[in-house]
DNA sequence: TAGTCGACTACACGCACGTATAGGACTTCG
DNA sequence: CGAAGTCCTATACGTGCGTGTAGTCGACTA
């Protein structure tokens, strides 16, 4: 098949699959013909389909970890939300959307780690922010929208899912839209009333 | 159990459980208890589990195209990313995030038809923007990202999941998000460029 | 050569779930 | 009254999947 031992084309073929069909479609059979093992090997390795889920988990959130380091290294600030090419980071990025959605408690604590450091950059930029955390929540779940949806706004685009062309323009207008206001101000503070004037009602 | 008809109350227990935990989750016989009936009823009414999804999405989009029509007859622009507090129409956008994910056709068209109207609206707007469409597509994946995501929103908030503060809290973010720049359209040139300059690699 | 250990496969079990069928209760209309 | 139709339940069937078990193969060690 490849180099890889056959532990770590399970593993690999597991975030494959359950990237892209989610965990509960995908089953220990397919994984196993993905990675071209039987049934039982998934097993011996990892013990249950969850154990295969946990250790994906903490590889892909482990790569992540990698992967900031060295931004972080290189001097390139890392709020989460800078886009990147690399298909390794996609992918991950893309898993842990999913992780998100699929209910694992490990990407729930991803999240909260991906908003505290948002959180934190949004404070040192010193901009006047009424509700920092919020936004920072708020714009968690933005990039993870993008990376969860990421085949539907390509087909929305005429691209082909998954390529560089509909990633790029996908990026590009996620830049626009956080770098040009959508609307002025004042109607933000008009909308904020309306919403505020609902709270009181309850 | 109330006045609705069992069909209503099927149909009902159906979205609300696809919408928490997603169709692959969800057994027939978990939306029968929920609905208060017995399992075959749900195959008497909808002929089959299929039936029965492609019998929600049509309900949840007549209803959400029903909203939209009330908010342009009132005068409101509905660009679909307008926040709202009805519990109903909430519900009805989180599901229609569920079902994007869990791949369901009439979702994804639901999908191209929001970033058309939004598309739209960019161009009547007369913004500058290189790419309406992607900002369009991008914008709807967002707000789709937050529907999906409101839970974990909700979590890292501190809030309780599902409350109105929760949302007050996180529709505020994202608006203030669209309104001011995070940072300045030069930060934007450069990213662009060396994005550009990934494309010519390959 | 014999022994041990880990990688790996084949196969059977059991459960949960979607599907199918038969029949009961209640309403409607000739 | 009774026949027909509808709403609804109880129960059985088949299947796909996660899991458990037994066993083979090959490499390494002494």
């Amino acid at each position: 098949m490849n180099d890889l031992t056959a532990r770590a084309r399970i593993r690999d073929a597991a975030i494959k699959l359950f990237t892209e069909r989610g965990m509960e479609k995908t089953s220990i059979l397919d994984i196993a013909e993905e990675a071209g093992v039987s049934g039982g090997l998934i097993r011996h390795h990892f013990g249950s389909k969850d154990g295969l889920r946990e250790a994906c988990d903490t590889y892909v959130f482990d790569e992540l970890m990698k992967f900031k380091e060295e931004a972080l290294a290189k001097g390139e600030a890392d709020p989460g939300f800078v886009p990147t090419f690399d298909p390794r980071q996609l992918l991950f990025r893309r898993y842990l959307g999913r992780a998100m959605i699929d209910g694992s408690a490990a990407a729930a604590a991803q999240f909260t780690e991906i908003v505290d450091g948002t959180e934190r950059w949004f404070r040192e930029q010193g901009l006047g922010m009424p509700d920092p955390r919020a936004c920072a929540a708020a714009l968690a779940a933005m990039t993870g929208g993008m990376m969860i949806l990421q085949d539907h706004v390509a087909r929305a685009l005429g691209e082909e899912p998954g390529t560089h062309e509909a990633m790029l323009r996908m990026s590009l207008a996620a830049g626009y839209l956080f770098t040009h206001p959508l609307a002025a101000p004042e109607a933000l503070k008009k909308a904020s009333e309306s919403l505020a004037a609902y709270r009181r009602k309850g």
